[in-house]
DNA sequence: CGCGCTTTTGAGATAACTCAATACAGGTGG
DNA sequence: CCACCTGTATTGAGTTATCTCAAAAGCGCG
């Protein structure tokens, strides 16, 4: 998911704010497609911050490589996660002008950085337009997923559902069996599916017993049950939940 | 919200079914914007579907008047309303061709159907595509903003939260008091913020009992202190909740 | 080898749920 | 015009899933 090359690339010194200058860390590409020539490719490195909530959009970001957390906080310090970007997501959709979430990098890698205007003056580049739009629904309808789980699903439910989400896109295979590397910790993890560290915790060693995944660490995961995760995940048999 | 005309003017007989079959209660509108011409206005009324979960997605609607309701289902019943659609928001927004949610009108009134293929189209219609990219744009923003409701706010915050973005859209000032007429039950409510029913109605009765809000009945709202709801909905103090 | 951070496990507290009864409102028909 | 009837909303009482707080275990790192 992360090339070695990218992290070596990388300077120590890079902090937070220096991702935040649009015109640190910027180098060309090898324009994978024509639309895309114009736009630079930036290396981000886990720990910076793309964006804050409420700071001024000028970028959409497309993902390369490596991994983004977009969330939003409460005033007492309440968290909920948003979303995990993954390679040929697309964050940053501005409203009226501002970000409403923040952006953070969770695991090194590249990003493609698309001015904001762009989305508004479709004509000077149809392709890019469309491809942004294609996007944008995409977002929609993972938020529109996630609602069903968020508002309607239990603590088991939510965690099998996300795994399952995971396994889909970022899941690799080695030797038969399903293994999905977390890039990021069970306090994302809940902040994500609303639930406390404890319980996602709780969950996962609810799944072990029942032999449904092993653990080899804790950020491994090797999926042995796929289909036993799946009726977990919808509530196939509320019952089976609690055995 | 919904003009007396509009409902005269639909046929008793029509029933759900009629709503999905676009040749039905088409009718010319006054265009209000160039590029909306040749986008047919059309007659809904509440209890029909506009679509399905599933569907192939022909339209994406903008609602003119009435408000629409957008949710998804799990097999075993639970449902989650993902948004109500109030005049200027557009609906429908496609993943991979498909609806992946249901779509029913709760007040009837009038939208404005456009062919899902301007979202991949935008040289044919710069001006009507980026309409339609700020409309997704603004989709997501209040997606988001709803997830953290779902996910981190305890039932009377949700609850607070619910009427403050209500009074914002449909908010009416009379003799100097806001006041909300919901055109949903109690249901719809908790199926929007993860709760049961029951557990609306008691945060409702409990914001009377602080002298927040009062209602002329149970669907008309009137808000009494707009500053105590808000910190209601905020938890700004806790501890005031559960006074 | 010991320190700090994350994860796991445990035990008790609580917010929200479930089930059930009552109250209310709007529409219908006598 | 009023009584009834149906569906929605409210209120109550007991249950439970998840949270909170706390302790133990695991893991990486200097």
């Amino acid at each position: 998911m992360i090339s070695p090359v990218n992290q070596e690339a990388v300077m120590l010194a890079s902090v937070m704010q220096e991702a935040r200058d649009s015109t640190v860390q910027l180098r060309r590409l090898a324009p994978s497609q024509k639309q895309k020539q114009l736009h630079p490719s930036r290396l981000v490195k886990a720990g910076q911050s793309l964006f804050y909530e409420g700071d001024r959009a000028q970028f959409v970001y497309e993902v390369k490589s490596g991994v983004l957390r977009l969330m939003r906080l409460l005033e007492d310090g309440r968290r909920q996660v948003i979303a995990f970007a993954f390679p040929g997501d697309v964050v940053g959709f501005p409203q009226v002008g501002c970000h409403t979430t923040e952006c953070d990098v969770i695991a090194s890698g590249e990003v493609v950085a698309y001015r904001c205007d762009v989305l508004f003056h479709p004509d000077r580049d149809p392709e890019l337009s469309t491809f942004l739009m294609k996007s944008a629904l995409e977002e929609i309808g993972f938020l529109q997923d996630h609602f069903l789980t968020l508002g309607r699903k239990s603590a088991t439910e939510k965690t099998a559902s996300f795994l399952l989400v995971l396994l889909d896109r970022i899941g690799t295979r080695t030797a038969g069996l399903a293994t999905i590397r977390l890039p990021m910790n069970r306090a994302d993890i809940a902040d994500f599916l609303g639930l406390t560290p404890e319980t996602v915790s709780r969950a996962f060693s609810h799944f072990r017993a029942l032999r449904l995944i092993a653990l080899s660490d804790a950020n491994t995961v090797t999926i042995l049950d796929t289909d036993g995760l799946q009726a977990m995940a919808e509530g196939g048999s509320r019952a089976l939940q609690r055995a």
